[in-house]
DNA sequence: ACAATAACCGGACCTAAGTCCGGTTAAACC
DNA sequence: GGTTTAACCGGACTTAGGTCCGGTTATTGT
């Protein structure tokens, strides 16, 4: 008995969390929007840019943008995708402060800074993602609320570190940070200093 | 000389702070939209309502409704204001804890509970209130801002009670909360202790 | 190499927010 | 009451995100 048959019912049976990889076209056609994507990222603002500009700049139809991310939140969350993996690995394995080694109120600290910082560098884009109620259940975001969440009850195990955590990022919400840049004029350090008093309130 | 001219004049010359009262078309239409908005909400949800919905019900035009109101997030703040209006009279002059007579801390707490029973009650309205940027510069929310500003430095005068206001408040954005509380599952009490875990920490 | 088929492609289409402008009407003045 | 004019009215139009489906193509098994 050959089998090939035992193969072809493996590759028919959908493995869990493992999708089946991508057809060459398929994968094509993503690099494609994202590069596509970058280009116009050079010379305009995200908001400034239309699925329909990306369709056009990559040569594909609307549709396939959709079908390969979904919507606009997630393609723009695709092009953050590294930036997010470097930073995780500088919280998870990287050098005190924000790696481990520190103090959890010292490393929390560092990391909502970290997260300062990011909103400063690619804001706009952050904002991007964030249009759709699809940001805040993103394995980014999951990351931010799981390290907050450890490191409060790291510290304080007497508190209610779920929920706090919440409290604790909600300001880094784009709209919320965006709000505090523009319209109240206040610079990063002045955030990063209402976080950490509030941090330093909490945990010491 | 007779006057009219003169009132002809005061009456071109813009008032500062005081635009002209509405025509009398103006103003009956207004009360039909609001009025047929206030029909609607009785048997759909407000995200489930779309401006030409209101203005057929209305019996007015879409181009009318925009006119009156700006956008649709500023149509639902009008259907707020009464309840805007008693909450700040109870937060100026009602009685304690929300009201003056209670130390800040318990005021603050009290501010921030009562916050979140406002968006227990008409949060889904609130949510389609804060569609577009308009909400973090309204009249409701520099109230909130103001009073939580004014509250922090009166029990710490050395903390940056601006920036610390902001922290406070955005996890009671409407995006925000409404994801504490359908992803991630925490009861309004629980967020009302973790908001009062962060103030006590902060001003005692 | 070839047939069968499942995945993919693209653009027409739908919806809903917000804008615009020609026609209309209320209000002020005589 | 008549005239002037500024404000108002309504619906056609624009824009942009997201969906759908008939035609096409890569992949797999023979």
């Amino acid at each position: 008995m050959r089998t090939g048959v035992r193969l072809s019912i493996e590759q028919h049976l959908p493995i869990a969390g493992q999708p089946p990889p991508e057809r060459a076209d398929a994968a094509r056609n993503r690099a494609r929007i994202l590069a596509a994507m970058r280009e116009l990222l050079i010379e305009r603002t995200p908001c400034a840019i239309s699925i329909d500009d990306v369709a056009a700049a990559a040569g594909v139809g609307k549709g396939t943008i959709y079908r390969r991310f979904g919507d606009r939140g997630r393609l723009m969350q695709a092009l953050l995708d590294e930036r997010e993996k470097a930073f995780q690995a500088a919280v998870l394995s990287g050098a005190p402060p924000l790696g481990p080694g520190a103090g959890p109120c010292e490393r929390l600290i560092a990391f909502l800074c970290a997260l300062v910082d990011q909103l400063e560098d690619v804001g706009d884009l952050i904002a991007e993602v964030e249009t759709g109620q699809q940001w805040l259940v993103s394995p980014p975001q999951r990351f931010r609320r799981l390290h907050v969440r450890v490191l409060l009850s790291d510290a304080r195990p007497d508190l209610d570190a779920e929920a706090i955590a919440e409290a604790l990022l909600a300001p880094l919400n784009a709209e919320s940070y965006h709000h505090q840049r523009r319209h109240a004029g206040h610079s990063p350090e002045r955030i990063k200093g209402a976080l950490q008093a509030l941090t330093t309130a909490l945990l010491t």
